[in-house]
DNA sequence: AAACCACCCAACCGCATGTCA
DNA sequence: CTGACATGCGGTTGGGTGGTT
């Protein structure tokens, strides 16, 4: 036997909310809470409404302190980094952006910043010349172990092998020795010149999870498996292109030694790793920086929230548990 | 002023996973 | 243990709106 039957979805009413379900909705939340019973809220709060209908409204729209209306440069640099690390991980995004919906988000990535990149690499290849690689924000400027060309990944090739800038005419490798910040320039620019070797896109998080006094850090990368007859028609990249199948996630244990010597190790994981379910490797890669002297951060399990977070000075990494 | 078009975004849908009887 | 239901998530849709012809 299973539970009480859900809500009555026959009868139940669809469609744009009206301010009078509205209020009767904040109203019952803000006296009673959810009670963690979305399936009885509706009946509760008076509502002909199905549970799942009024989460959302709550979840998106009613909840205190949402924010709505443009999104700031800075928010823009935050979504296409953990777009790039993560993908379309929205709700993961969304937890770094304060005020900020999942659904909002993922709007705002389909309507506008998608086509910002888009634009981007259409101008970027018309023009046949670089993209600019911008200079590093004020926000990461701390952070040295940045996804770069230079980086050493044992799995693969080193990046400094992997591709001359094609269009250079010198034949120099691009940005050899320039930080890479994820701006939609420079991800456009990345994702361009530096697309695939042996069928692998490589993406890195940009920021270092944890980086230690000694120069030493660790972050979350993957590689992207891809179809080389799908590379003439690359221009942009996401979720719903039909290349997750492949996705592979690479944990990088990864330091910069104090020498400058790239001691990354990386560790393959299974298509579909799932970094919300393997907290433990994550764990693991704050932990062994925690051991070179990484005093300026911390590891804070919140278990009531269900939430651990690693933050270092600079960057913020928070990490849901399903 | 009307028709058309493109865009935005709130809401829905379906799926995966967790929970409970 | 099993299966029905709850929850949360990402993808998709379609009505509303503003701009253009």
């Amino acid at each position: 036997m299973g539970r009480a039957p859900c809500c009555d979805k026959a009868t139940a009413k669809k469609g744009p909310w009206s301010t009078e379900e509205d209020s009767k909705l904040k109203d019952y939340i803000e006296k009673y809470g959810t009670g963690g019973n979305w399936i009885a809220l509706p009946l509760k709060a008076g509502l002909k409404r199905c549970g799942k209908s009024c989460r959302l409204r709550w979840l998106n729209y009613l909840r205190p302190n949402i924010k709505h209306g443009d999104f700031t440069d800075e928010e823009d640099r935050i979504i296409c980094s953990l777009f790039a690390s993560i993908g379309s991980r929205w709700s993961i995004i969304a937890a770094q952006l304060p005020g900020r919906t999942d659904n909002d988000i993922k709007n705002y990535w389909n309507t506008k910043l998608k086509k910002k990149l888009m634009a981007m690499t259409m101008t970027s290849q018309y023009q046949r010349k670089p993209p600019p690689f911008v200079s590093l924000s004020p926000l990461y400027k701390d952070c040295t172990n940045f996804y770069t060309p230079t980086g050493s990944f044992t799995p693969f090739e080193p990046m400094s092998s992997l591709q001359p800038d094609p269009l250079n005419n010198d034949n120099t490798t691009l940005a050899a020795n320039s930080s890479f910040i994820h701006t939609p320039e420079s991800l456009v620019s990345y994702m361009q010149y530096y697309p695939a070797k042996e069928n692998f896109l490589m993406f890195g998080s940009g920021e270092p999870r944890c980086s230690s006094s000694d120069g030493s850090s660790s972050h979350i990368s993957y590689a992207r498996e891809i179809k080389q007859e799908d590379m003439s028609n690359f221009q942009g990249f996401g979720a719903s292109n039909g290349y997750e199948d492949n996705l592979k996630f690479m944990l990088s244990h990864g330091c910069t030694s104090t020498g400058g010597e790239d001691v990354n190790q990386w560790t393959e994981k299974p298509s579909g790793y799932n970094l919300d379910k393997d907290l433990e490797d994550v764990k693991r890669l704050i932990s062994s920086s925690s051991n070179n002297s990484c005093n300026e951060n911390f590891i804070d399990e919140n278990k009531t929230q269900g939430t651990v977070m690693y933050e270092t000075t600079d960057c913020r990494c928070n990490i849901r548990k399903i």
